[in-house]
DNA sequence: GTGAAAGCGCTAACAG
DNA sequence: CTGTTAGCGCTTTCAC
């Protein structure tokens, strides 16, 4: 490995001064400046990074959490997340939940040099938010929901399932399904407390399905046989109201004559003609990740306490093909 | 910051004892490496893992570079890979194109303490070929091609291209229109010379379209806009098909009846029924991510140069409602 | 404007 | 089994 001594040795100068060009070149003379970059380029040096941020005590890393990237979810947040964080000159370290030992890809806050963390959406449990509070690293959820646990960025997801249960509310259900995920998702089950909120007193009967995707597939066909059935079907996330129309159609049924569909989050896929599938989601203009990487970036430059509190955004409703009955 | 020099103090023992109960912990007496691991505890002592990188020259870094998540090809892989890694005990350090400065992300290869490099679906442009090779750092391509810079796995996209043409000559089209996505991406560009080369001497006009999605919004308008229009598409991913969908739904088009549609990635998408995509990809049991990553490690482990050469997997159809005509 | 020297927090010999 | 000591590669005073 090549150090800054190799290059200095070359350029006959002192370490320090190559030090100097990489820095301060201005503090450098023109031709000491060229003599020590010439001798750089020929030895193709590059500094070593983790020597510069044991002095400087920072490492420029943002670590992020999410749970898998094929869930559009998931991979938007990332996506979005870490190309806001790129450009205000982070690298980002990625850390994806396995969903079968959630709790294990906690156990890299433990290691981590991150200067800053953003938790997406994913299962928060065991030792996670402990982890979190005694790291002193400033953390944000953005997308997730850490209950009263640090700021959030996001959605507000109550208001999402009430809105939901409000706009379905007109369609004058017989009974409807919830299609819920994963239990311990906190942002599904913040979704299920508005809609339950919304829907008190219409009458109309729930049928809720919780699990991940296997789990879903057995509990779905199950409600699906029942004497009274759902007419319509909201479910917690877009990815899981894909499957929702998989098993529709597989069991024969129209979409939306017999059974509506409506899902949250307003992923890209739900626009497009060939899903066309109702959901709740931001409003058009609102950028959430670039308001969180710069609120995370601003509670590690000015180590603000970032208190500042939620910034719950307030959902909207697309209406498409899967509900729109005529 | 609480260093292992505070611990020590608090402890009563000397700074190389903490050091071994966090590494060689059976070397270490038992009373002892109790009053350790409580001042550790107590004063939530963290190891400083850059002080660390810089003894052992090893970083536990893998870095990641790939396009936007939004396109599900990158999404899988990004997903894929970093599992893998993670499950072998690396960190991953993420890097997302920004397809409007596709040379920037490269940048990040200059100051990256990773120990190994693998490369997903990207544009590959500018310095990019040489900083890899420069930087002394192992690299892989997966899902993307570097040509015949450095080792790659994946799908042989060739193979694919040319099986694609192969399917369609069966349906006797009278023209075929050619999505083809960023010019800028080899591993589409293989694809495309893959796919002509199955059409020669079918005497079948072929119609090209490319560049990013804007752009092909309009070429594709004015593609179906000539005399002559395809009435078979094939697209060079299932990204742009899916797009391609859109448009025919908005144009009044019925697909396969009017047009048919051929994607090639065969992304989870694809397989839903709401889209039920005919796409060409690898077979169902073969996992080039894992493959991807074992290699990687290989080559950092032993250093190995890494020349096996390339492992094109063989492309599979998958026949689905796009392309079923009867 | 440049060089010498002191560490950043840790691991790894080497003594004892 | 434990303490002492010498760096890893770099930035940053402090002299000259």
């Amino acid at each position: 490995m090549v150090s800054s001594v190799d290059v200095a040795k070359l350029a006959g100068v002192s370490q320090a001064t190559v030090s100097r060009v990489l820095n301060n070149p201005e503090k450098v003379n023109a031709p000491t400046l060229e003599k020590v970059n010439a001798a750089i380029r020929q030895l193709n040096y590059r500094p070593n990074a983790a020597a510069r941020s044991l002095i400087s005590r920072k490492s420029g890393i943002i670590a992020l959490f999410c749970g898998q990237l094929d869930e559009p979810d998931n991979a938007e947040f990332a996506n979005k997340a870490v190309i806001n964080a790129q450009q205000k000159g982070y690298t980002v370290e990625i850390h994806i939940q396995n969903p079968e030992k959630p709790e294990s890809v906690f156990n890299a806050i433990l290691n981590t040099q991150a200067e800053g963390i953003i938790i997406g959406p994913l299962i928060i449990k065991g030792m996670a938010i402990e982890y979190l509070k005694t790291s002193g690293i400033p953390y944000i959820f953005c997308g997730s929901s850490g209950g009263r646990e640090g700021i959030t960025v996001g959605m507000d997801n109550h208001s999402a399932g009430k809105l939901a249960a409000e706009y379905i509310r007109s369609m004058k259900p017989e009974a409807v399904g919830w299609l819920g995920g994963n239990q311990s998702d906190l942002r599904l089950q913040e979704r299920y407390q508005g809609f339950v909120e919304g829907m008190k007193e219409s009458g109309v009967n729930i049928v809720k399905v919780t699990g991940d995707m296997e789990d879903i597939e057995l509990s779905f066909t199950a409600m699906m046989a029942q004497k009274q059935r759902p007419d319509v079907i909201v479910s917690a996330t877009d990815y899981y109201a894909g499957y929702a129309l998989d098993f529709l159609y597989d069991y024969g049924y129209a979409v939306p004559e017999d059974i509506a569909v409506l899902g949250i989050g307003n992923s890209r896929q739900s626009a497009m003609n060939y899903m066309s599938l109702s959901s709740i989601g931001l409003p058009g203009d609102i950028n959430i990740y670039e308001e969180a990487i710069n609120r995370l970036a601003a509670m590690i430059d000015n180590s603000e306490k970032g208190n500042r509190g939620p910034a719950d955004v307030k959902p909207v409703i697309y209406e498409r093909r899967t509900t729109r009955r005529k």
